[in-house]
DNA sequence: GTCTATACGATGATAGAC
DNA sequence: GTCTATCATCGTATAGAC
């Protein structure tokens, strides 16, 4: 079951990277089915014949990116907490962070068409269509709350909604950051900047990490 | 020129208010003249009588709003720079933050209906259609381009591009809150947290100075 | 000056014939 | 699976009533 089996019909394949895009420009809403199908170069039938709706769509569109990256961070937050157990020491939130942070900003180098996912669901939050933030949050909590449970472990002399909101800021600081990145010609030209991953993870990281310290 | 003059045009009012709650709900593209002025009660000519354009309209909605907002926080800013340069000394990064920071959030609990522009302006970013993010940021860049200024005052040691991508950290935690304040029942609702102005202030001012200081 | 009724051209959704 | 006719709705424009 994985969508990048090139065993898999290559008109649902186009459909999905279709809408990806096109999702990601214009938004769930701003999307017509006219424009995926065009765009993907199958007939307008063909979403509602190998999807059902626009909506199952929407879905495997958000699955088949969140899956597999949340598989990453999970098992990296997992072995932030093995370490710690091992050497009998809480773990650090430093490495708690990176852990989260690391495998998201390089999924996003390391997977073509992946840029268009993440401007996605950035806009998921404000996207006036509950749709799509329901979706992705129903994937994303599992994982929040890991990462939640974690940092009340690394952080247990502070209150637990002291991590929950600093967890937010965090959260807040990263998901604004990968959606600037694409658009940074908004912003003082003047400036240059690094914008792969690694720059990215060196300057978020130290920032993220003093926050949740404070 | 106060738009809250009352003296103004009672029609003009009661578009921009509609304008402003529907753009907030539904967005640029989704909010149609007609929802809007039959919310506002008034004829469907009447946003092209007042207004001209639908774009025009959208300004006016950003204006009434940044411009008061934008003047109280410039005068926070300065302030934090002319009492540092009396004590002849470097500003301090954290009255910094909290010049930019405080207005912001009691803005929004001061004045009625602000909670609408703020989800709207928190869409802007993502927005498909760049009419409002580029109306947005014309208003904003000058006031973070102070901030950016006064900031590297306060810390002078630091590259300016740190201090800028640090500010954009700041930010992000800052429109992620204000926007995530509003819809809070999608988080973990068994723990209970303050919304208010000064609660969200106490807790996010730490966070940020410990970031921008790291 | 202000507001209303109505119309226009464009775009996109929908459903049924093929 | 494909094509097309039809319908709804959009932003905008205009003529005329108060």
């Amino acid at each position: 079951m994985n969508e990048y089996d090139p065993s898999i019909n290559d008109t649902k394949q186009r459909i999905l990277d279709a809408a990806e895009y096109l999702f990601a420009q214009d938004g769930y809403r701003g999307t017509s089915l006219r424009a995926i199908t065009t765009r993907a170069e199958v007939n307008l039938a063909g979403v509602n014949y190998h999807f059902g709706s626009k909506k199952v769509l929407v879905e495997e569109v958000i699955k088949r990116r969140i899956l597999p990256l949340n598989q990453i961070r999970k098992e990296r937050l997992e072995e932030v907490r093995v370490y710690a157990l091992q050497k009998n020491e809480k773990p650090g939130i430093r490495a708690v962070l990176a852990a989260f942070i690391e495998p998201t900003l390089f999924f996003k180098e390391e997977n073509p068409g992946a840029e268009h996912f993440f401007t996605f669901i950035g806009r998921s939050f404000t996207d006036p269509d509950d749709t799509v933030r329901d979706v992705f949050l129903s994937y994303i909590k599992p994982l929040f709350k890991l990462l939640f449970d974690i940092s009340c472990e690394a952080l247990p002399e502070y209150p637990k909604d002291l991590v929950f909101w600093r967890l937010h800021y965090t959260l807040g600081a990263l998901f604004h950051t990968l959606h600037i990145c694409g658009n940074i010609r908004h912003e003082f030209e003047h400036m240059e900047m690094k914008t792969d991953a690694q720059s990215i993870i060196d300057l978020i990281i130290p920032y993220v990490t003093a926050g949740m310290k404070a």
